[in-house]
DNA sequence: CGAGCTTTTGATCCGAGTCAATCTTCGTGG
DNA sequence: CCACGAAGATTGACTCGGATCAAAAGCTCG
């Protein structure tokens, strides 16, 4: 058990590494965070609006999503979920949860209990800020998503998308040539990017004969980074990932 | 100057306590804070996206928004600053700025240097988790919005901003009876919410006729609170605000 | 092999954008 | 106190990006 959970928290720990080092110290003191790892199927919510959690979820294989539904039933994806990430992180501060989160593909996802965080946030007030530095890029990467669906045409907001995967894949070691796995359905992508389904599909088929991607098999190649970059009015600034780019 | 600083961040003291208790130590810590007080003209920015910041800005009078624009110039604004706000407190721990923050009304700006957030952070770490909290409420109020500008239609987008505005004002004492000050254009609330100038007009009209809003001379009032939260799809749960709504 | 998803395609429609002009407001200087 | 100019608010006419509807074609997996 121990020493699975040591190399399946990898991810996590590299995540983190994207924003700031972290010592031998700070790093046993994570791999002996009590951990509750659990294989989730594709398509399962881990906590739904309105809960109070009394742990956290970190995503350490998989993909995932963040969600919101109007009173009429429309779905809003507010973020994607990579391995490495803390989707709920934010219950640790704020009782109420105000969005649901879910699995997009096969996962693995550790729990910790929010006191054994608090805890290691009062011992290590270096790993608090760590902690609040990926809320807070957390909130920056909302920022873009809010220009990207509210300012820019959907061609552009596809391509955006692809865009920041890729990018975040790359961070935690998930993506080559810029090329990484692809699991969300294009479903998803019209609820993250506020248009419909088969416009999605009408944009993807454009990004595709511009020689932009090659998206099969749950795949996303980019054979022209620079022309996806510039598609999508891309700047990885918002990512706030100095030391994973400079990598 | 002293006193003036000690009466004029009220607002402040105000805000923090919509989401905890402020002990009397930690109030007069904050007080102690070294702010240089500023008047600031209606449309100027405080910081500029790229900037690298060592101070924080704290809104204590007036009105404010935050912004992003596409290479193609169109602009997003993020959030709307009411009295009591602390815009960039993410650049205590995220170098970068990846969004701009400006005044829409007259405006009194307190400015905070980083290091003397940081040691009060450091002295209490109480206060430092109310100032992550309301980081995190930010955010929340992100993925709202998100939901808004991707998934509603644009009376309902318009009517929301109106409910959030006035449940906000209210936390910090500026609303009364569903009635407070509202500064901001038809410009700003179209970048706000992801459509035209000329649309927003259309719908602010469509809400007038439908009873729904009296807005004249910087004045909103909400004749019919129900109604208006209805037709924005307005659920306050999202702010974080147990303890402000409760009072 | 068939059921149930996704993805794709085509046809049609509508919410919202754009353009252009006019009307208000409001602060400023004479 | 009033004329003037600038910015915001309003209105109308026209256009278009993207939604919706419906159906067909691929995939995946029990």
């Amino acid at each position: 058990m121990t020493s699975l959970s040591i190399s399946a928290i990898r991810p996590f720990i590299r995540k983190l590494e994207a924003f700031r080092t972290i010592s031998d110290e700070e790093r046993s003191d994570l791999e002996a965070l009590p951990m509750q790892i659990t294989e989730i199927r594709a398509d399962q919510d881990l906590v739904r609006e309105g809960d109070r959690p009394s742990r956290c979820c970190v995503l350490l294989r998989g993909f995932g999503h963040t969600y919101k539904m109007t009173e009429d039933g429309k779905r809003q994806i507010t973020a994607f979920h990579v391995p490495g990430d803390m989707p709920d992180l934010q219950s640790l501060e704020l009782q109420y949860l105000d969005c649901s989160i879910g699995t997009c593909s096969p996962s693995v996802v550790g729990f910790i209990p929010h006191e054994a965080l608090r805890e290691i946030c009062r011992l290590r007030p270096q790993l608090a800020a760590v902690f609040w530095r990926t809320t807070l890029v957390d909130a920056s990467i909302f920022r873009e998503w809010m220009l990207n669906i509210g300012r820019r045409e959907a061609f552009n907001r596809v391509a955006h998308v692809f865009c920041e995967l890729l990018v975040r894949l790359n961070a935690v070691g998930l993506a080559r040539n810029h090329s990484c796995e692809m699991p969300f359905t294009q479903i998803e992508f019209a609820d993250a990017t506020g248009i419909s389904t088969v416009h999605v599909n009408r944009m993807i088929q454009d990004l595709r004969s511009a020689g932009l991607i090659v998206l099969r098999g749950g795949m996303l190649t980019a054979p022209d980074w620079a022309g996806l970059k510039a598609a999508g009015g891309f700047d990885p600034g918002y990512l706030h990932m100095e030391r994973a780019l400079a990598a």
